[in-house]
RNA sequence: GGUUUCGUGGCCGAGUGGCUAGGCAGUGGUCUGCAAAACCACGUACAGCGGUUCGAAUCCGCUCGAAACCUCCA
């Protein structure tokens, strides 16, 4: 209860880490942009929800009880401003002549699947945007009367210029309207706005458009900001504690919702505005459209010539924790290798601290050790800092194991307990490749039984062809103290 | 062009005024039948130039370079 009032986290609203504090005491509401499912979602999409997934585990670990909302856009944004624009979900359908919610089906397993496999947690609730049109269209509704929406030719959108006349839109990426003016002077064109800077709320639908919606403005289908402005006040009310999303969904996105949300409740909708950084590669921001992204798949199967080899799902959750949320992460194999090796040094420690002996008095402050997770994860969710302090008490388990320092009971009891939590709760790792069945590792412990037996003959020989056939297979036997162990 | 941000040792990546980041790789050592693992020690990094300061990787200015957003994107 005491490390709960002491987190900071990073708000874009104001650029500067503020202390956390929840709008009712032991809640807290949060609401995560999540992926728009018309295709495969690749490393980049997966960093954000794994970022999130760690703030959302932190904040339970707390205590907190946490409502996490994150929704799946299962229609298409526009993909241009013009008339002709078609939602991608849409597109994608037309293409491959299937429903659209076939699509959305599809991909919406992938996506879970895959948020499985690197082991983050469901969310609470995850609405979709197409169970949400009535809302929509309330919120839409809504808008209109307060007079910050006009509707022209079937389409409603949003007034900016005069919205930006009681409130300053802008706020969250630092943009001046002036400015927004200026450079979107070229792109107007023929425009059913009254400015460029407006965007549709409610878009009338052409004939060939599959996805549509009657609507008190005629058939059509909601404009791609408002799913997450109708769904977050839904189920997190007017105001909620935090907002997160991708660094490239702060603006426009995020900015239109803060107006939307003022404009329809007078209130803003968030206070907390969380934006996770991207994750690069060759230095260029991982997507789709530039040809630089990965699917988990490859990466879990080896299957790129952009890898030497496969990697399991846990090394890329630890390679993702090893940098700060805000920062952009650079891919390469090279480091996702030096990730493995870290994740497996972290690992092996886990496993010994179950089989430390334990003696009267501690050599060491077991306590600063503990206090310095919460202290990482207190400053704005800095996991590489709880790492770094974690491979400190990785350093302490193995001088112990060593005989090196020592430990009692009670603070082993404790040590454990803690450790464990952040290292599989809170960063959400997982042993991996635990061959599952006690039948493998008592197979595993007769095998070093009986090299132990050849050494105690200095048979050389046969306990080094079994040490280097199972390296072969890709188990290492670690000779210690109190005998072998593998891994 | 505008907005936001970044440039850290061989690689990845923390740090925001004085005090060790951490991981991987490397070198030397201890241990070991040999090795691996583990432990110990080591590398004097902060884009460049100028300024503020007793003191700057950290603050300010300029220069160079990079990225994201300003069209859909996590």
């Amino acid at each position: 209860m005491e490390a709960k009032s002491q987190l900071q986290v990073h708000n874009s609203l104001s650029g500067q880490k503020e202390k956390f504090e929840s709008i009712h005491q032991e809640f807290v509401g949060l609401y995560v942009c999540g992926p728009t499912v018309y295709s495969n979602v690749h490393l980049g999409n997966c960093r954000t929800f794994v970022s999130f997934d760690l703030i959302y585990r932190y904040l339970m670990h707390l205590g907190y009880k946490v409502r996490y909302v994150r929704n799946i856009t299962d229609v298409g944004h526009l993909e241009s401003d013009e008339g002709e624009g078609e939602d991608k979900i849409s597109k994608k359908a037309r293409l491959e002549q299937l429903e659209p919610m076939e699509i959305v089906q599809q991909y919406t397993l992938d996506f879970h699947q895959v948020m499985d496999r690197l082991n983050a947690l469901p969310p609470s609730i995850e609405p979709t945007a197409t169970g949400h049109i009535i809302e929509q269209i309330e919120m839409i509704r809504s808008i209109l009367d307060k007079g910050l929406a006009y509707e022209s030719n079937g389409s409603v959108y949003f007034d900016v210029l005069k919205y930006n006349e009681t409130h300053p839109y802008g706020e969250l990426s630092g943009r001046k309207i002036e400015d927004l003016i200026a450079g979107t002077r070229e792109l107007d064109g023929q425009d059913e706005k009254r400015n460029p800077l407006d965007f549709a709320i409610w878009k009338n639908a052409s004939k060939e458009h599959i996805m549509k919606w009657p609507s008190p403005w005629g058939i059509g289908f909601p404009g791609w900001h408002l799913e997450c402005s109708a769904m977050s006040t839904k189920y997190l009310g007017e105001t909620f504690d935090i907002h997160g999303g991708g660094m490239d969904l702060k603006f426009p996105h995020h900015e239109c919702e803060i107006a939307q949300g003022t404009a329809a409740l007078g209130v803003s909708p968030a206070r907390y505005w969380l934006h996770t950084n991207m994750l690069t590669l060759n230095g260029k921001k991982m997507s789709k459209s530039l040809g630089n992204s990965l699917l988990p798949e490859e990466l879990f199967s080896g299957n790129n010539e952009l890898l030497d080899k496969a990697y399991g799902p846990m090394v890329v959750r630890f390679f993702m924790m090893q940098a700060h949320y805000r920062s952009t992460l650079d891919f390469s194999s090279e480091a996702l290798g030096a990730a493995e090796k870290g994740f497996q040094k972290l690992m092996d420690a886990v496993r010994k601290l179950d089989q430390l002996q334990v003696v009267k008095e501690s050599s060491f402050d077991v306590e600063a050790q503990i206090e310095s997770y919460y202290a990482a994860m207190n400053d704005d969710f800095n996991a590489p800092i709880l790492i770094a302090n974690l491979f400190e008490s990785v350093r302490y388990i193995n001088l112990i194991a060593d005989g090196k320092e020592k430990i009692n009971a009670a603070d082993l009891e404790r040590w454990k307990t803690e450790l464990k939590s952040f290292i599989f709760n809170v960063l959400g790792l997982q042993i991996e490749s635990e061959s599952g069945n006690d039948q493998f590792g008592q197979v595993m412990d007769l095998v070093l039984e009986m090299r132990q037996e050849a050494r105690s003959t200095k048979n050389w020989a046969l306990s080094d062809l079994i040490r280097d056939r199972l390296q072969e297979a890709g188990i290492q036997v670690k000779d210690g103290k109190d005998g072998a162990s593998w891994s």
